[in-house]
DNA sequence: ATAAATTTGTTATATTATAACAATGCGTAA
DNA sequence: TTACGCATTGTTATAATATAACAAATTTAT
């Protein structure tokens, strides 16, 4: 059977919509606490929707800090291109969408010719507000 | 006391010494099984030297791996600029040092001006020998 | 309708990382 | 020198993150 790519499964819609509330990066388990009222009640139900998501460029996540985020490209298509900035002071994470950068990255050769069909990109620094 | 910037304790020798010979990315607990011969017993003795080794550049965290590399450039002084070739197949792993593209991303600037002082970048792909 | 395959639920456990405190070493002021 | 303060290292325990394994339910194919 062909895999369905545009149907959310219940458990799916519920971590899907969690985390678009959210103002910030969430953890799996944060998420597992704040769901387990709707039926979800057990570890491998998150990760599975977060991996599902994940792979529907529904969701990205922060691989330095375990956590979350809801793709703010207009559901993104390129969840194999992410980039974030990240304030080391009040944690606040934004996904980063500069079509310069995109296009610099995606087009990237090293020096033994190798190519690569996806890259993740993490900055850190302070956020203006932090930096006042 | 200001701190012994160029000093290793014996710990974090053993471990850099490793993490040096090692071919591939290490994980904390492979590392601490392969030198609980050497004395050291417990998980926080790892975790230590790898923060204090990072801190130092001499080596780097692969965040999407849990796993840890030497630095290959000499000693990194930009250990808070790194970028790394990950093979999805065989999961090489390269540090890339790239003039150009360190110039770039350090220099870049997000829509806000928000300036980072730290980027960690993965790339993913096929290496050479498991394109073939 | 039945069997096969896939997805979801559940229990248990593996893996990664840190908290908390004790023991040790080390510089310094009396 | 000694004894006090502070930093580092060792140790125990536990927290946080993630997956394996199998059962139950649902969906799909025959
Ligand atoms: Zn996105
Ligand atoms: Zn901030
Ligand atoms: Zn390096
Ligand atoms: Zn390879």
């Amino acid at each position: 059977m062909t895999q369905k790519i545009d149907f959310l499964s219940k458990n799916q819609q519920i971590v899907l919509e969690i985390i678009e509330k959210a103002k910030e990066p969430l953890k799996a388990y944060s998420i597992l606490f704040s769901v387990q009222k709707r039926g979800i009640k057990a570890p491998p139900q998150v990760y599975r929707a977060l991996d599902r998501l994940i792979k529907l460029g529904k969701i990205h996540k922060i691989e330095s800090k375990n956590a979350f985020v809801a793709c703010k490209n207009d559901s993104c298509t390129i969840s194999n291109a992410t980039a974030f900035s990240i304030c080391d002071s009040c944690e606040m994470v934004t996904e980063i969408s500069n079509p310069k950068l995109s296009k610099y990255l995606a087009n990237f050769q090293d020096e033994t010719g190798m190519r690569y069909n996806k890259y993740n990109l993490e900055f850190f620094g302070l956020c203006k507000k932090c930096k006042k």
